[in-house]
DNA sequence: AAACTTACGGAGCACTGCTCCGGTTGTCAA
DNA sequence: TTGACAACCGGAGCAGTGCTCCGTAAGTTT
């Protein structure tokens, strides 16, 4: 994203990227930095100056995803049924969410964090969230004291669960139709 | 727990627990070890000897508290509302999973080790959570596809959420009786 | 009090995140 | 092409971590 940049620089930058994608998908969100380093061929001290917060680097990465995100809520708006798309659309959130282990985390400190380098794609996304939400409202499908945040916070929570429930691989998608439906009768 | 224990270990298990209680409050379930150890006025060697995993410490907490939400759920069948018997215990099955920051990776864990220490408290607080949400389904108060796993996945995961909302201290329980009730209208 | 068993404590290992700075290498002007 | 200078690299080094191992100390029993 730094323009101007030497290119060295710049190839140091996107193979330490590849190798933090690699690294992350194996050892989730807490694999070390330093293995991270070595599989992109490069110094401890070089991946510190480019990403100076193993933060920085999550952050990175989550930024397409969130920007994708809010591109398919603004897509979803075509969904002739309001719950429906809503209902969709909080299922991506959480499959997003559990990429790699111990992402949650990390995206709901993203989610709270203002002064997050990401906060624009955030408040990009929350934003299409909220319209479709907003949708979902006027037309009676769905409760009116909710709110997106609220929203974000049982999608990301819903996709905590299910990492830890390794025996059950829908657990995440279950447990978020269950919340849409309502557990009581 | 272990019977003919000498004097000196006795009281150093025990120092070992407050020591630990506190530097979990204060610093969540990854507070180091060797702080512990240091609290309790006891060698790092001393803290393995008693307690050879994280998790062991951790489970040795947990146990209590499953043994007290076990007999809860006892309790509330004195309830006249099973719908609102069941909330109120997965209330307090969340807001146990809360006692410390990182504290629902645990209970998760605790309750999918089958081999674990704590199987019998976990599978007795279980047991006394299906018999709440049986009586629930028979009387139509709550869908009847629904399981204890589930349930306990969910207030676990609600209960994470809540724990990352630092600025919305009823996250979990909102998030709880949304859930219950259901987004859908 | 002696003998025996149990328990203690911390040095030490391999690892971690992170900093700091001498050395290298791209880049751009002459 | 060459030189000079900024930009950038790499890894030694620090303080911290989880965990092991074993010589030493201290309760217990006779």
């Amino acid at each position: 994203m730094p323009e101007a940049l030497r290119a060295d620089a710049r190839h140091n930058h996107d193979q330490l990227l590849t190798a933090a994608r690699a690294a992350f998908a194996e050892h989730g969100t807490e694999a070390s930095l330093r293995d991270i380093a070595r599989r992109a061929g490069v110094g401890i001290g070089t991946l510190y100056r480019h990403f100076p917060t193993r933060e920085a680097l999550l952050q990175t990465l989550m930024r397409d995803r969130f920007d994708g995100l809010g591109r398919r809520a603004a897509g979803l708006f075509a969904e002739p049924s309001p719950r429906d798309a809503l209902l969709t659309w909080l299922t991506e959130v959480a499959a997003g969410s559990a990429t790699y282990r111990g992402l949650p985390e990390s995206v709901m400190a993203a989610l709270r964090d203002e002064g997050s380098e990401l906060h624009a794609s955030c408040a990009a996304m929350r934003a299409a969230g909220s319209r479709l939400l907003e949708r979902a409202q006027a037309q009676g499908a769905v409760r009116a004291d909710v709110t997106t945040e609220e929203l974000l916070a049982l999608a990301t929570g819903v996709a905590w669960a299910g990492e830890q429930s390794p025996g059950h691989p829908q657990m995440a998608q279950r447990l978020l139709s269950l919340a849409m439906t309502g557990l009581a009768r």
